[in-house]
DNA sequence: CGGATCGAC
DNA sequence: CTATGTCGATCCG
């Protein structure tokens, strides 16, 4: 009792009021107060799945909170002084840095939904609206917010706090119009300004300003509504009024106002025009850069404005007491964190800045320290691409994995009609789920090629649903809300040079040795459908054609061979052969064979997390041999299907027949399996089941990748014996310190592991820094993006593989290494040489 | 890369 | 009854 009642107090229902709302209203008569507020939402909260959510979310920031406690506990006087003396250097610089000298706004529509609603229906006027619905408000009026009813609430429990309240349904299309209005006003005075959202905007007026000098003062004059007239609440500005062109104001001539050459004065000007067109009222703040004008907007709210002279003291003195809570950026996890430590205002921010760096990451301590001076960015960069497009849905739970299927295709199909908008293709695929106790998980998947289709992205989706019903089997799937995201989109240079890259990506692919190439079939066809691609051709026939091609270029193999052998000769063999192949990609178009690493069965696949999977599979010990007897048996009665199950989905319904097992024990038994379905298939999902995906390791080549680039770097600082063999170590020892260089020994030719040709250099560090370049034009990416690699390797197998690519010899790779112990040892050499990256050591950079 | 989390509108 | 949708960034493993 004691400790429930503990953890409620302590962490929760501070917290979750909190976080639900209010903790500055203005108690109105006709409003309520803080705790009646309060109570009311607890009251309609308390025991529902919802809450109980949010205590746990409360419960793991407050756990994160304890952690850093821990941390600050352990920080000495030394390291404090240390930490103080380093961020205060970094402090002078940044104040060296400071850009007082440009003019940014921030413009804030108030209440923005609420307010055209209420411009639209004068009988909401006067009332407590909100906009959204039963299950969610967006914003509401200000006469609402007395009553606590706030965006983010839903409106069942703002219907609570305030009875009378009127919900007015979403209309974006009309948002979108007034917002449009709006920006055209905006435009006028900065042509780059940057809307964020529908109802806020920057702009940098510094430009506008000069100009404005010299305008005649009919350019600044602008003239009442007069169509609207009579009870028009025309421009009674908020701001308390320190004018300094007092002057002009006097000139107001009939109907018309002019208005100043002043920051203050333009930003009234925006205001004013802004109302007079749309009958709405913004909101504005005026400061050197954009984090400044952001909180300054706040500052005179609604319909007002605010503005940071600029002047350094000035800065701060807007700072000072300042809550932390008002900087964008600072949500209430941070406040929170920050609480914990002493923090509420931004000077506090600036007194503890020692400490935060010891706490926070990089990135957050210097985000602390730029807010604490009160820096941001004093030019507004109009944002890059975008990285990801996603839509998702909420609904009443769902249970069945029909439905959900279902639900899913239809995202997908949503998702790719907006990707097409935009010509957009990408290769990750997330799918968020969140069940009924409002848990949100995400899987995603990386495939090869890009999607953009309904059918490619579901293609994707669905295995990774499929996934999630199997791991909780044999209990149904309970979810809320169900989501479908693409991301890792080609970015312009991609664009340009995918048709380069894809021939490197074969090219090295080969160089690996499990990749190849299969002539008469096009990409497109190849990776559009999986269900399509994998029975068009029976596995048979892929293999012969595999062979075929093998067969017309049998030095393909040997030369790879004998690249292990460091043959000079058979090594210029290698890149002619790599020639051939790539012409012959460029002009006919290929489809991709690759060879399983572990059993070295040539596989066909269209998705590289199948690929994955076989090799998963194929390492998972004895389930291996049975399911590769099954995956033949398999395709050769069926001629489809090649080495896991695939479901074929054309609709949810077929999904449904071929997982009968997984459903069992749900309503759904009476979806029992189709006799048309061979056992095999059953035992397949049966053992697929078996291992729930979340037992698999994460992969490991970008991982390897990262290290690489990170340490931009391919080759270790240090050289190991083995590279010894070709490298010489040469000193030079100067008067104090002494150093050593290697270089290249004189048979031995340097080639970049990227691009693949000789290099002059024999020097170690001369080749590291042309490789380096060579991995930052991005080639690398279509190495690395991939996973070549069998998804379930150990760390220690990643780090033989780092180390070998560092210039390590041995593979000591354990699940590799010892699959094919059979092998005679030049068969063991040349299948290595295809299979491992183990062996994509130091030698292959050498003819 | 994949997953979780934060934060903003 | 009834607690959003969409996006970018960051951190960690």
């Amino acid at each position: 009792m004691d400790d429930t009642k503990k953890i409620c107090n302590t962490s929760s229902s501070d917290g979750v009021l909190l976080r639900m709302g209010l903790n500055d209203n203005k108690a109105g008569m006709q409003g309520l107060d803080k705790e009646k507020i309060n109570k009311i939402i607890m009251e309609a909260t308390k025991g529902s799945r919802f809450y109980e959510n949010e205590l746990k979310k409360d419960r793991q920031v407050n756990q994160r909170i304890e952690k850093m406690m821990q941390l600050k506990e352990k920080i000495t006087t030394q390291q404090l002084l240390k930490a103080q003396l380093q961020v205060d250097k970094l402090v002078v610089e940044l104040e060296q840095s400071r850009n007082l000298s440009r003019i940014i706004v921030h413009i804030d529509m108030d209440a923005f939904y609420a307010a055209v609603e209420m411009r639209d229906n004068p009988e909401l006027r006067e009332k407590p609206i909100a906009v959204g619905s039963m299950s969610m408000l967006s914003t509401s009026n200000y006469h609402a917010r007395r009553f606590g009813v706030r965006a983010a609430m839903p409106g069942f429990i703002a219907k609570k706090l305030c009875p009378h309240l009127t919900i007015v349904p979403l209309n974006f299309e009309k948002y979108g119009k007034v917002s449009k209005e709006v920006r055209e006003i905006l435009a006028e005075y900065d042509p780059n300004f940057m809307p964020m959202g529908l109802d806020e905007a920057y702009l940098n007026i510094t430009e506008h300003l000069e100009e404005r000098l010299n305008w005649p003062e009919n350019k600044r004059r602008f003239f009442f509504n007069t169509e609207s007239t009579t009870e028009n609440v025309l421009f009674e500005d908020n701001t308390p009024l320190i004018d300094d062109h007092p002057e002009q104001r006097d000139q107001l001539v009939e109907n018309s106002v002019v208005f100043g050459t002043s920051a203050e004065e333009v930003v009234k000007e925006i205001r004013f025009r802004i109302e007079q067109k749309t009958q709405l009222t913004a909101s504005a703040g005026i400061a050197p850069n954009t984090l400044l004008a952001k909180m300054c907007s706040d500052r005179n709210k609604p319909n007002g404005q605010c503005r940071i002279v600029p002047e350094r003291q000035a800065v701060l003195d807007f700072l000072k007491d300042l809550p932390i809570r008002k900087v964008p950026g600072i949500g209430k996890v941070t406040e929170k964190m920050l609480k914990a430590l002493g923090i509420v205002t931004c000077s506090e921010l600036y007194q503890q800045r020692a400490l935060l760096s010891l706490l926070f990451s990089e990135a957050s301590w210097r985000n602390f320290l730029d807010i604490s001076l009160g820096l941001g960015s004093t030019h507004l960069e109009k944002d890059g691409e975008r990285k990801s497009m996603s839509t998702e849905r909420t609904f009443s739970e769902m249970n069945t994995a029909e439905d959900q299927y279902s639900v899913c295709r239809e995202l997908c199909r949503d998702l790719a009609q907006d990707l097409q908008k935009e010509g957009l293709k990408g290769k990750t695929v997330t799918l968020k789920l969140k069940n009924v106790n409002f848990e949100v998980k995400t899987r995603a998947s990386t495939v090869l090629s890009s999607v953009s289709t309904e059918e490619e992205i579901f293609a994707v989706a669905k295995d990774l649903l499929g996934t999630e019903i199997d791991s909780v089997a044999p209990h149904p799937l309970r979810i809320r809300l169900m989501g479908v995201r693409v991301s890792g989109f080609l970015s312009e240079e991609e664009k340009k040079y995918q048709q380069k890259s894809i021939t490197s990506f074969l090219k090295s692919g080969k160089e690996i040795g499990f990749l190849r190439l299969q002539p008469g079939k096009s990409n497109q066809e190849y990776f559009r459908n999986k269900s399509e691609a994998s029975t068009t051709r029976s596995f048979f026939d892929r293999k012969r054609a595999a062979r075929q091609l093998n067969g017309e270029n049998p030095s393909l193999n040997e030369s790879v061979g004998k690249q292990l052998f460091h043959d000079r000769k058979s090594s210029t063999n290698f890149v002619e052969e790599t020639k051939k192949v790539t012409d012959l990609q460029n002009s006919t178009n290929v489809c991709k064979i690759f060879t399983c690493p572990v059993c070295f069965e040539d596989q066909s696949s269209n998705s590289l997390e199948e690929l994955n999977r076989h090799i998963d599979v194929c390492l998972g010990g004895t389930l291996v041999k049975d399911t590769v007897e099954i995956t033949k048996n398999y395709d050769s009665k069926e001629n489809t299907c090649n080495f896991l199950p695939q479901f074929k989905n054309k609709n949810a319904d077929e999904c449904q027949k071929n997982k009968p097992d997984l459903l069992a024990g749900t309503d759904q038994s009476a979806s029992t399996s189709d006799n048309s379905i061979s056992n095999s298939t059953e035992k397949f999902t049966q053992i697929i089941s078996d291992k729930p995906h979340r037992e698999r390791q994460p992969s490991n080549l970008s991982d390897i990748a990262k290290n690489m680039c990170m340490k931009q770097c391919l080759f270790p600082k240090r050289i190991s014996r083995d590279s010894e063999d070709h490298f010489e170590k040469t000193e030079h020892t100067e008067e104090n310190s002494s150093s050593c260089f290697f270089e290249a020994k004189e048979d031995s030719v340097l080639v970049c592991p990227v691009c693949n040709s000789e290099q002059k250099t024999r020097s170690l560090v001369s080749f590291n820094r042309h490789v380096d370049v060579c991995l930052n034009k991005g080639l690398i990416q279509e190495l690395t993006e991939k996973k070549y690699f069998p998804t379930k390797t150990s760390n220690m197998e990643i780090s033989n593989r780092v180390g070998a690519l560092s210039g390590g010899q041995q593979c000591t790779n354990p699940s590799q290494g010892t699959k094919r112990s059979g092998l005679t040892t030049s068969q063991s050499a040349s299948k290595k040489a295809k299979s491992s990256n183990s062996k994509h050591t130091i030698e292959m950079f050498f003819k």
